[in-house]
DNA sequence: CATGAATGAGGCTTCATTCAT
DNA sequence: GATGAATGAAGCCTCATTCAT
């Protein structure tokens, strides 16, 4: 399972692409707005500008959507992620940059990341698990970036608790911006988060 | 709005209550299979034991049911923590064993906080505000007992931060089970997560 | 088919009276309101002053609450209008006062009369009928009245059609009153339709 | 607020005719039966040739087809009354020829003419209104000719009022047909209200 | 007699999906 | 490939009526 596997009866592969990019672009604006269960497919054919018919020739039910919504939302966060990281000199700073960087992408796609949040539980079993495995993937990028740039040796459960811990916060900050971006700015709650994170591990400034 | 604002026809407010309570059980049952969207009025009022028409003599809508189940769970899970909290000493162990309580509490809830944490959303604004709110309250208890047990003063935010920091560390741990619980058990979890937290406020042993 | 053929459970009968009376009173206040069809039963045992329960302890069917005002309603403007005709004394005079009165309780009766003008039809057959004939009876009493008053004689059909125009006349102020009670007093209308039932009628001044 | 009005998901306006005539023609066969409260929408879909789900691409709630319903009917009775009407030569005979053909559209349209009695009251305020005006403006029809062929000059309102008393006298050959047409055939009751018409108004044969 | 909780058939409406053009 | 009209299963909710207390 795989966002090929979304089946199109449509052959041109250019096309799909195009017509897919549309649909997703539509369709995160409306989930934004009402969430999947409450968004239609003709809304959704509507915003991406075609017909009802169309949308359905280039997926087969509405899940579909989600899926290639959710998927696309993974992909975007994990190349920018993956842009960030230079494992090249892997130092304390550079570890520390990444996760702030980490925070600073959160920031950016709040909304999105709402969106899978939410929504990803609505997916059948088998494509959830396809988008959970980006998700574990994720995660393991941030736990090698800390076992990779942390002088001490953490061991495998405790990287990947803290890359855990590191992941939901970023998530928080959107998730729950309800609660804390009335009290913080975004690089008070960076600076704040990595300040205790420093502290968790002991580093020292 | 609260939960007596739900309007019933029938006025034995004992009945109200029992009712209510089994459609609440009910309905948390059939959430937990299949969430608020995909399960119908009719099926709740068949796991509540009772028939649709009852049901609708206990609710107007079928909203009405999802605001009682998340403010049901929220006011269970307030109750149940806020049984934890001792405040008469106010010491650092007294804080770790509300820190651990609360993470044996989400694991006891698992399944109830995914509920609410995936449900709220569908609530309308104002009964949303509303269920918010007790969430505010929570993280606030845990606020307040990190303030008094901690010897160092803690600033307003800070405490803010890591209050939310340990309540969604406790929520991530039921809602992210897929990542965590197949490497983590319960008491590793919370011991790794108590020992980052002592790291990070630079409390020794 | 008669008012005394409703069949209540309740014996004693000066309570059915009582009861029926409460009854009619509320249902007319809704009818009048938002019609008989967009009423319900509750509805009518709560404006009635009682349950639900005792409302279906004194009739059988929503239908026969209908049937109870249809009923009410003609016999209460049957008996007004039969006070008013005095046929001792034959004379013109006598007839124009008969049909000023009966205008007049039109106007007064206007939203009953309306009730009646539109939910009649929602009688099953068998009440229809015999509310139906009730009318008849009324129209037969304009009837009666115009052959007695009249010096020339009417023939039969003459003295019913005439008879119908004016009961239709009559009911048109209350029914129509968004197209009269604009433009004409109670009193004008009156004249107005006096005078040229006199004019054609030859009927000198 | 007119028939224009009734949104349709459909574009085609070809179609939209089409099909919303069936669905007319449909819906009065089922209101003539049973009334607009009694008979459903599900009823009115397969009456008029099509699914359910397609009655519901051409109108939006129930209360619109009894919209277009009494607008097409209004319609039909204004334009073939309006067809009659000649004022090229504004003689007497003109006139008691318009009142016979308007008659004479009553008695064929007889069952259309009792649903729009009876059930106009069931549509909403705004839409009641509309509805209504057509009414007016159909008297108003009368009025003129009557104004416009007599000699003798009537005031405004009597005229007003005379075009009312034709108005209702056609409608009531069909509304009280269980009254009239057992004693009455079309052509009897015709020529005694036009007699009894020119008597009102001292008009020799 | 009075009450009101319980029932469930049935009504209105939505919307994912198909398919002929 | 694109369109959009057609479909009907299925969802939410109402309300007349019953019956145990």
């Amino acid at each position: 399972m795989t966002e090929n596997d979304v089946l199109s009866s449509v052959k041109n592969q250019a096309l799909i692409e195009k017509r897919r990019n549309q649909m997703i672009k539509g369709a995160i604006t409306l989930f934004k707005e009402k969430g999947f269960h409450r968004t239609t497919t003709r809304e959704i054919a509507k915003e991406s500008g075609f017909s009802i018919g169309t949308l359905y020739e280039y997926i087969r039910t509405k899940e579909d959507v989600l899926f290639l919504v959710c998927d696309s939302i993974y992909e975007q966060v994990r190349k920018r992620l993956d842009a960030k990281i230079n494992l090249e000199k892997p130092t304390i700073d550079n570890l520390l940059n990444v996760i702030r960087s980490y925070f600073e992408l959160m920031d950016e796609m709040q909304e999105e990341v709402v969106i899978m949040y939410q929504e990803v539980k609505s997916l059948k079993k088998e494509t959830k698990e396809y988008v959970l495995q980006k998700e574990r993937d994720m995660v393991g990028m941030l736990e090698h970036v800390i076992v990779t740039c942390l002088p001490d040796q953490l061991s495998k459960k405790d990287a990947e608790l803290i890359a855990n811990n590191i992941f939901i916060q970023g998530q928080m900050w959107g998730y729950r911006r309800w609660m804390l971006q009335k009290h913080f700015t975004l690089e008070e709650y960076i600076e704040k988060q990595i300040y205790y994170f420093k502290q968790s591990l002991s580093i020292s400034i």
